[in-house]
Order: structure tokens, then C-alpha cells, then sequence
DNA sequence: CTGTTAGCGCATTCAT
DNA sequence: ATGAATGCGCTAACAG
């Protein structure tokens, strides 16, 4: 069923069939207008989005670049991105780019040869600035959560100065006034933040920064080396929840009693931190929030202007020391 | 950069440019096609896949359907899915669900309407056979890894059945001859596959076959019920790693010791399940064979005649009573 | 307010 | 082996 199809069967000519599908750019008579409708509703017609793509050099199509779809946090935040994109009638793309800033390279380029309407990177730390290339390219883009250094493009996250506070806040309830945090090797942009946050709060304690990669396996590593060497810090506040649940696992694997010897707090929120054992406490993100702005951004093409991030709230468990 | 100035800039007519972009469908003479291929690189030409999409009726596109991103599950399968349709140069269209045959059904519409050549889906139980409906409309599809009670199309899943007996085999050797078996409400396709041939291994014991939903929570409950009402069996397989962490929590919360008073064996093997207290022991999906199958199935046209289901293989840590 | 028409970029048939 | 010409289904400029 085609245009064509529609036009015939109302008596009307394509291009009226046209403006009523689309509700413009020109007017139709009321009368007009209820014919085709009732012509298109006939025949079933389904306007074919691939002709309109060509004429109109819009796909109604968003590429959406991930680090790593299994990774639960990433999962998460596509799940809400493609759900608000469905909202505005939008599909989406999927790429996984792996950590590798050539494979992001790669999958961007491969969006941008699909005419993509626009991108969201939601993605590793480093590597070249590829919304900056899509820019170029005349597609819109915006980085979610996190953003290569050298990026000027807008980022959407949650509000991380104030996710840290609250972390740090409630661990001193608990009587720990100085709390290690543990980020990842080479932490920028709203991660870096997050550290920045914590190096403002402890300055002049002798808090103790820890590093280690972004993986499960990294944290564990580590909890149990430091362990050992009894020089594990009695309270932790984790970039993210990969790093939160591998420092469990390393607590449990060294006989480190968490939340007795240990208090923890994340700063992700994942759907995943609810059932570790004991269950994290955790700062949770606002992933609908910051979905729905990304999109917001590149639809509306809103203001870039400073808006307000969201912000994550507390969700206490028992990797604090809380009984709940 | 169009097909048309290539032509005029190698001094060929269109039609040869385009035999040569797409080898075939004719031959041209090794010079031209020098020629060709030299003005195409000087001037960057890319195809444009939307003119050839709606020439060809074919778009490179592919829709992947899932239950919910956000289950580092599906979001493995999908990453995985997303590599195999990449290396057959396809790019992937992605859904949620959400556990909705209704929502499933309507992402499925828009995915058809977006002319895909090929749809994936990994679903959860129950819903309208919607690879039929794909089919109607000429779309080849695929499950994977699961499928509606009604569907005839081809389902693309590990050996459940050896799955299932590698996890009794291994419980019989901790001294469990009558493991309980924690599934789905509703389970279908190969998960009623896996409680199937657990049936059929505990077949004469008194084993029991335990149900409740797919999520964490829902198992968390179960397990803090049966443990206060002193019902918990010793040893537990469950059909999901959701359950099989959910169990773990509710273990935990209910003062339950495992491996000593439960022993625990999952049949998903997600990433997950290694970073649990006490790690997981788990039989893996081979969920990179499944997700090659299923591409191969809808590009290749495969045969969809019994193929041996790929090998899950089990991975032995430490829920189920093992000390590694 | 509505009808006619010209392409969007490409694949392909008909000529040569 | 190659060129010219047609049309995929739609949007929008142009002409009533």
C-alpha cells in the first residue's frame, strides 16, 4: 500500500495525501482530511519510513554507543534511553564499543553511513572525540554518564558532587570521618568528578585513594591483596557498582566481614546492587532522568545551557553498617 | 558524493559504477572497474544505504527484540548478537519488551514497519507467536533461547537437557541424589525444557520442583519463606542466575548457609554469577554459538532442520559446595 | 485549498 | 561490456 494507493482510493492527489500524514507543511480542508484518513485506515497503509528517509534526508533513526551492553549499568541506561526514544517515535541502533576507542570509532562511522538522526555515546574514559565527529558530519551528538577528555559536546550525568556527599555524609553517621574511595586507572570526566568530589570532602584527613580497573575481578584483586597486607581501609565509597560488588567477593574470599570490618557505599545504583550479599548501599543514578535528557538534547535540540543535573539519591541497604 | 559523480568522474555510465559497488549483477571489464574503483576512493564515495534500501527492498538492518536490556542476561545475548550481525556487516535495531506480549507485539510493528531484514527474539515466556506474524509479512525470524508456547519457527537454544544433567551429576557427586528444582510460573519453550528433563532425572525420588518469578526478589522471598517454615531443600537447581542471586539473598537474609546448608546450582552462567557470595557454580551458555546460530539462520537461510544444540558447559565454583 | 510534477540515490532493464 | 532510461515511495516546490 502506497501514497499512491491512499490518493486513488480518497480521490485526493499525493500531495494532499501527504500533508494530512504528516500534518503539514500545508493546510487540508476538514472535510479533505477525514476522506484520506478514512482511505488510509481502509487499505492499512503504513507509510514506508525508507522513501521518506530519502526524500527528507531524515531516518527517524538514533545510534545509541555503548561500552558494554552486559555489563548491567550500561544495560540499564539503554534500556531507558531506547524507551524515551520510543516515546518520540524514535528506533534505535545499538553498537557496543568494548573499551576499544577504534571499535567506537568504528561503530560511529557505521551510524553515520546509516544517516542516523543522532547519537548517544554513552562510553569508556578516553579515546578521540567522537561526538565532535559526528558534529562535523552534521549529526548531533551527546555523551551520557561519561565523555572523552578532550570533549566539548554536552554531557548528561547525574549530579556527582552531590551523590559523593551523601555517601560520605552517611558513612560518617556511622562513625567513619575518613572514608577510601576507589576509582578506575584513568578517570575522567564526571568519574574523575566523582573523585574530585571525595579529594574536596577528606582534604586534610589522610583518606586513602585507591585504584584499580573498572571490572569485578580488578576490585577483588585487590580487597584481597590489602587484606592481607592489613591494610584494607575500614570504610570504601566505589566509583561503580562493578568495583563494589568485586570488593565483596574479595571481602568474602579474604574472611573480611562486610559490614563489620568493612563499610561500603557505590555510587551506581545498579538493579544489581540490591542483591548482592550483604546488599549494597548505594547512590542511585537517575537513568530515566538522564535518558530523557539526552534525547531531549538532541531532538529538541534544547539548551546546552547548564541545565541542573539530576540527582542521585541514597538508597541505604546493609554495606554501610545500616541493619536494614 | 553520489553514484552519479563517480560515473562522471571515472567516464562511466551508473549502471557499470553500481556493478562494480556491489560486484555484480554483471561483469565489467578489469579496466573500467579500475577506473571505477580509483574515482570512487579520490572522491570518498559511501554508498548511501537509504537510496539502496528502497531500490532493493533490503536494509542491512536487523531487529533485535528483548525482554529487558537491563538483565546482564539478554544484555550479553544482545551484545553478542550485536558483534555476529557486525561481522556480516548488519547493523541492529534494539527493543525492550519489558515482559509485555503487548509491548512486544508493538516494537515488533515498528520494526517491521522500519523495513528490517530479519528479526531476533529473545523473549520471555508466553505472548502470541510473533515470528509467525514476521513471517507473514515476509521478515524471516528466529527465537533464541526461548519462544512461545504456540511458535513453530525455528528456536535457537543450548542443550538444556545436558545442561540440566551436568548440574544433577555434579550435585550427585556432593552427595545430593534429590536436588529441588527452582523455575518459572509459566515455563516454556527451553526453560520448560530444562524442568522437563530434571523431571525426568529425579524421576521416583521425592525431589521437588519449586516455582516463582523470574526476578530476584520473587526468589529472595521464596527462599526466606521455605527457610523459616524449615522447608528449603538442601540442594536447589535453578533455571535462572536472577533466581539463583535471588536465593543466594534471601539465604542470606534468612541466616542460611551456602554451600554448607544449601548447595546451589544455576543454569545461565551470566557474568554475574562469578561475583556472587559464594560465587556461583553454574553450567554457561554458550551465548556467542547461540547468537552466530541465530544470524546464520536468518542470512544464510540455514538449514532449519535439527542441528545439535551447542554445548553449555559447567563452571564449577563455589555455591555448590566446592572449595575452589 | 488542491493537483501536478520533479527529483532524493540507487539498481536494473532495455537497448546498443 | 556498457549507456540510457525507468521507477522504488515519498516530500515539497510549483502551479493553479
Amino acid at each position: 500500500m502506497t501514497l499512491t494507493d491512499v490518493a486513488r482510493r480518497a480521490g485526493a492527489s499525493t500531495a494532499v495525501v501527504s500533508y494530512v500524514m504528516n500534518n503539514g507543511p500545508r493546510p487540508v480542508a476538514p472535510e479533505t482530511r477525514e476522506r484520506v484518513l478514512a482511505a488510509a485506515a481502509e487499505l492499512n497503509y503504513r507509510p514506508n519510513r525508507i522513501a521518506r528517509a530519502l526524500r527528507s534526508h531524515t531516518t527517524g533513526v538514533m545510534g545509541l554507543v555503548l561500552a558494554d551492553a552486559s555489563n548491567p549499568f550500561f544495560g540499564s541506561l539503554a534500556r531507558h534511553v531506547e524507551e524515551a526514544l520510543g516515546e518520540r517515535d524514535k528506533l534505535t541502533l545499538i553498537g557496543n564499543a568494548g573499551f576499544s576507542a577504534d571499535r567506537q570509532e568504528h561503530v560511529v562511522e557505521r551510524f553515520l553511513a546509516a544517516q542516523v538522526d543522532g547519537l548517544i555515546i554513552v562510553s569508556a574514559d578516553g579515546g578521540p572525540d567522537v561526538a565532535a565527529q559526528a558534529e562535523a558530519a552534521g549529526v548531533p551528538a551527546v555523551y551520557v554518564h561519561n565523555q572523552p577528555e578532550s570533549a566539548r559536546s554536552p554531557v548528561v550525568a547525574a549530579d556527582n558532587d552531590a551523590a559523593v556527599h551523601d555517601a560520605l555524609a552517611h558513612l560518617r553517621s556511622h562513625g567513619h570521618t575518613q572514608a577510601a574511595f576507589l576509582t578506575g586507572s584513568h578517570d575522567v570526566g564526571p568519574v574523575g568528578r566523582r573523585r574530585h568530589a571525595w579529594e574536596g570532602a577528606v582534604a586534610g584527613t589522610d583518606a586513602r585513594l585507591l585504584r584499580c580497573d573498572y571490572t569485578r575481578a580488578a576490585a577483588a584483586e585487590l580487597t584481597q591483596r590489602l587484606t592481607a597486607q592489613d591494610a584494607m581501609p575500614p570504610a570504601v565509597v566505589t566509583a561503580t557498582d562493578e568495583q563494589a560488588i568485586g570488593v565483596l567477593a574479595g571481602a568474602d574470599a579474604a574472611g573480611l566481614s562486610v559490614p563489620d570490618q568493612l563499610a561500603l557505599i557505590s555510587l551506581d545504583g545498579t538493579p544489581d546492587s540490591a542483591y548482592t550479599a550483604p546488599a549494597l548501599t548505594v547512590t542511585e543514578q537517575p537513568l530515566r532522568a538522564m535518558a530523557e535528557r539526552a534525547v531531549r538534547l538532541l531532538i529538541d535540540d534544547a539548551p546546552r545551557s547548564p541545565e541542573p543535573h539530576a540527582a542521585a539519591s541514597l538508597v541505604v541497604r546493609r554495606s554501610c553498617g545500616c541493619s536494614g
